[in-house]
DNA sequence: ATCCCTGCAAATCGTTTGCATTGTA
DNA sequence: TACAATGCAAACGATTTGCAGGGAT
C-alpha cells in the first residue's frame, strides 16, 4: 500500500502510514471520524482534514473502496484484495464482513463486461438487522405492548 | 406502492403519487434533486423538502432502497422487487441496471442468515467505467500526450 | 533547498428541521 | 372539522477548501 503510494510519487508521512494501517487491517469499514478517533491517542495533533485528504488519495489510487454514505458518514473498505460480503445493519449502522463465503462474483463481472463496462471492483451487501439489533427491536416491541396495556 | 402507503395510515397526495411513480419506473436510481427536477414541470410549487420527506417515508416502509451517497448525492432504488446488478460509473456517477443477469443472491442470503443476520434486501454493485467514460478517458490520455509532445 | 503535506479555520452544500398554511380523509 | 402533509426558510453537520508553516526527499 505504502509501496504504491511511493511509486505514484507521493510522500510517505507518519499520518499516511498510520491511516493505511487502520484501513487495511480493520473489518469495520471505518468512517473518517472513526479513523481519526482510533488514531487520536497516538497522533493527538492530526487533523480531520488530513484524514479526509489521505483517504481520498487512497481511493483515487484504487487502494481503498469508497462505500458511500450509509447512515450519516461515508465508510471505507481497505480490504479490497479479498472479496467479501458486507452485512449492513439498518439500525446500528454496523458493516460487518462475512468471510468464508465463496462469493461468486465472476458471473456479475462477466455480465458487466458484456454490457461494455470496464470493471474495477465488485461489491455485495446484505441489508437487514444484525443479531444484537434484532434483540433490541424485539425488546422494544415488548415495551410498547406493555405501555399500551 | 400507494396501496402500502394507505394501509400504513398515510395520506395519499398528488406529490406522493408522482414521486412513487418516478421511483418505481426509473432505472437511473435518481437522487432527490433528480426527482425534483423531473417533476418540476408538472409540480412547479413542490419543494425539495417534500421530496426529501417522501423518499425517507418510502425507505422507512421498505418500498425503496437507500443506496447511500455515491458521488455527492444520495441515490435511491425503487425497483426492489426485481433483483438486479448495478453498474456504477466512477467518472460520471451513473448507476445503470444490468437486467437479464441471473443474479444468484441465494447463497449470499443464506450466508448472512447463518451468521445470525436478518435479511431485508440484497444489493450487488459492479464499480468501474461505463462505455462512454472509457472513451472519454482514452481521449483525455491522448490529449495529454499531445500537450507533452 | 524545494515544494508537497499538514493542520487550522472558514466556506460549502446536501440534508434536516420548525412552523404556519393547505388539503386529505 | 381534525390533523397529517406541504412549502418555505433557517439550521445543521459532514466534507471541502485556502493558506501559512513544517517536514520528506
Amino acid at each position: 500500500m505504502i509501496q504504491v503510494l511511493r511509486e505514484a510519487g507521493h510522500r510517505i508521512t507518519p499520518q499516511r502510514t498510520a491511516i493505511a494501517k487502520v484501513l487495511s487491517s480493520s473489518t469495520t469499514h471505518p468512517s473518517v471520524e472513526a479513523i481519526y478517533e482510533e488514531l487520536y491517542p497516538r497522533f493527538p495533533s492530526m487533523s480531520l482534514a488530513t484524514v479526509y485528504k489521505t483517504v481520498a488519495l487512497f481511493c483515487d489510487l484504487g487502494l481503498v473502496l469508497d462505500l458511500g454514505t450509509l447512515g450519516d458518514e461515508r465508510r471505507y473498505d481497505g480490504r479490497i484484495t479479498t472479496p467479501h460480503l458486507h452485512l449492513l445493519c439498518e439500525r446500528c449502522g454496523a458493516i460487518e464482513d462475512c468471510d468464508g463465503t465463496h462469493l461468486e462474483t465472476d458471473s456479475m463481472q462477466r455480465a458487466a463486461e458484456e454490457a461494455g463496462f470496464r470493471v474495477r471492483a465488485v461489491r455485495c451487501d446484505v441489508i437487514g438487522l444484525c443479531q444484537a439489533c434484532q434483540a433490541y427491536v424485539a425488546n422494544e416491541a415488548e415495551t410498547i405492548k406493555e405501555v399500551i396495556e
